[in-house]
DNA sequence: TATTTTTGATGTAACGATACATATACAGGT
DNA sequence: ACCTGTATATGTATCGTTACATCAAAAATA
């Protein structure tokens, strides 16, 4: 990182070409591979042409070579999220993944901004990025705004729990992840069960709400409005959730997600409650220090593992043109541990 | 993403020029500003052209644009390291910075394989980024080998605690974080410390060992060899540090990280010891969850928002051709809650 | 009015790679 | 000898932009 000067020396095909005493096409479909559709470019120049390149250094230009095929070998992806940090490891191993089938990963994180997420879409727009993969994140009044965003791009896998009808996606029901939690708790004998409810504008959180109201039902069991209880996100609030359980007499606490439901359990410890035996409760997530906390947490996993791998399936079959479904749903698994 | 055929319908600058009514030469210079050297563009054709732009949806091919001006507007960021989550939170706060000035941000993650950070940095060097942040990792006898790589590459800035003289860095000091930990806990009263060394060979594990020595050497403790603790990384075995810190008759535990400190704190409950009363813990990084484990976790904050800044900073002065130090170190703060 | 200067627009040649069409050589078959 | 075919190499146009040179007209100076 020199103070002034840029890097010099590129090496392009034209000096690998004439290193090696061949032309400039010989030499690109020579490092291509060889095999040509009209014609083919033998062994022998093949291998002279890759010494020339390799002495040299030479690195193709990805912008000349994008600019004539057409395509990037770019595959974008956009973080839109209140909570982006749940993501971080779905999308670590999905780059993961796709870099080993030679595509990169250009990724935009939004923090919910509708305005960022459109320059996003504008900048992977202009690169032609080969596909990108979208969690989608629908906040009150936004949905609008957000279809116009998103329509006319018909490379987009989304991912999560999105409200798009026809759009290929990867869906992470967490409606059913909370129904497991009710039935887990019910189960074993809770039947006054609170719902920790972040915000419940979002679409996530209403198919939890949901989620929760048929796991109920299920048990008929009545559920009472009053035992979602609502805040907004801001961290210092789990306490309160916490305290407004006790009042309501639940007898388990279903926490929007794991960090939470430690908060929650602390300050049920705080005010002398013990968990499991006094309330219960569980998280979301399961993250690694789930298991570390004291009670360990019950908690829902949403299979990170399952879910990019179903990511990287549906994108490597589009960018293949090959058949795919429009939809795979990730079932979440119930870890049992001492909190619930 | 349909089944079969790629988007249509690119609009190229030529187009927009027709619709305009001028020359793509005017459309190219009032779409960048209008501000030309040698010529310019009148204000009346600059909107005509605007107009023309947004009517057609006109994006700019980026890939034309970088071929012709030889800057791709990326940013490589690659996460080299056996540990990759700890960086997810820095990155993820340097890509938001960069985006608001107009760069993307092209991620590589390659867990410690050196074969991958090599094929991430070819194809950095492929596609031209402006610059490349990246973590640097160094396992035993790798030294050669990343020499190699990295040979010849001048708009890299490392990110940690990097080895290398002479290049660019924002270097979080470890060594000053553990120091800090010792000068807590020995002025509290303890003083045979162990240090939970999770694997001697890498640097920063090194770069910890010297900080940890330092330390002890400022209050006159000698230092006792069998208070360093070694294990491999393995998530379970933190419960032997624990253990093994026991036997020692250690007054307090210095973690290698708020997890394995986690962790230990648990084993050490199950084994009946308070904490912090009869043995106190620290940990190394301040994770989000680190305040809401029982006890709170007494930790180092390596200051994520302040390496992001000097990331931020030191990139963008190169990128602007402006002068910058070569070396910017972030000192961690210590941050006091109850385990030790 | 003639001449310079300013202002605005256009034309053209790249950037580096790939796809297609074209050339050359040397087989074998008639 | 002549055509046909196969195998290998080359030439050339092109992708969409931008940089530079050129050009035309209007404005300012002489």
């Amino acid at each position: 990182m020199p103070k002034e000067g840029r890097r010099e020396g590129k090496i392009t095909l034209a000096e690998v070409a004439a290193r090696a005493g061949v032309s400039v096409s010989a030499a690109s479909k020579a490092l291509l591979g060889g095999g040509g559709k009209t014609t083919r470019v033998s062994q022998a120049t093949i291998s002279k042409i890759r010494r020339a390149a390799s002495e040299l250094g030479y690195r193709p230009n990805a912008a000349a070579r994008q600019l004539k095929t057409g395509r990037s070998n770019i595959i974008g992806a956009i973080i839109h999220s209140t909570a982006p940090r749940i993501y971080y490891e779905l999308f670590s191993i999905i780059q993961q993944k796709l870099a080993k089938t030679g595509y990169c990963f250009m990724v935009g994180q939004s923090d919910g901004s509708i305005r960022l997420l459109g320059r996003y879409l504008d900048e992977f727009h202009s690169r032609h990025t080969d596909a990108i993969i979208t969690t989608f994140f629908e906040a009150p009044g936004e949905n609008q705004q957000l279809r116009g965003l998103y329509a006319g791009l018909d490379n987009v896998l989304y991912l999560g729990s999105p409200d798009f009808e026809n759009a290929p996606r990867v869906d992470m029901d967490t409606g059913d992840g909370i129904i497991q939690v009710v039935d887990h708790l019910v189960s074993s004998g809770a039947s006054r069960i609170a719902l920790d409810v972040v915000d419940k504008f979002y679409s996530t959180v209403r198919k939890r709400i949901q989620g929760y109201r048929a796991g109920l039902k299920k048990h008929n069991i009545k559920a009472d409005a009053d035992l979602l209880i609502e805040n907004d996100g801001a961290p210092g609030n789990a306490a309160a959730t916490a305290r407004r359980a006790l009042e309501l007499e639940a007898q388990a606490v279903a926490a929007g997600n794991d960090l939470r439901a430690a908060a929650i359990i602390r300050e049920l410890q705080r005010l002398g409650r013990r968990v499991p035996e006094d309330i219960r409760v569980t998280g979301f997530d399961n993250m690694d220090f789930s298991a570390l906390l004291k009670p360990s947490l019950t908690t829902v996993d949403q299979r990170n593992g399952a879910v990019a791998d179903a990511a990287v399936f549906m994108v490597r079959h589009y960018l293949d043109n090959m058949k795919f479904p429009e939809n795979i749903s990730i079932k979440p698994r119930l870890v049992l541990r001492e909190s619930a």
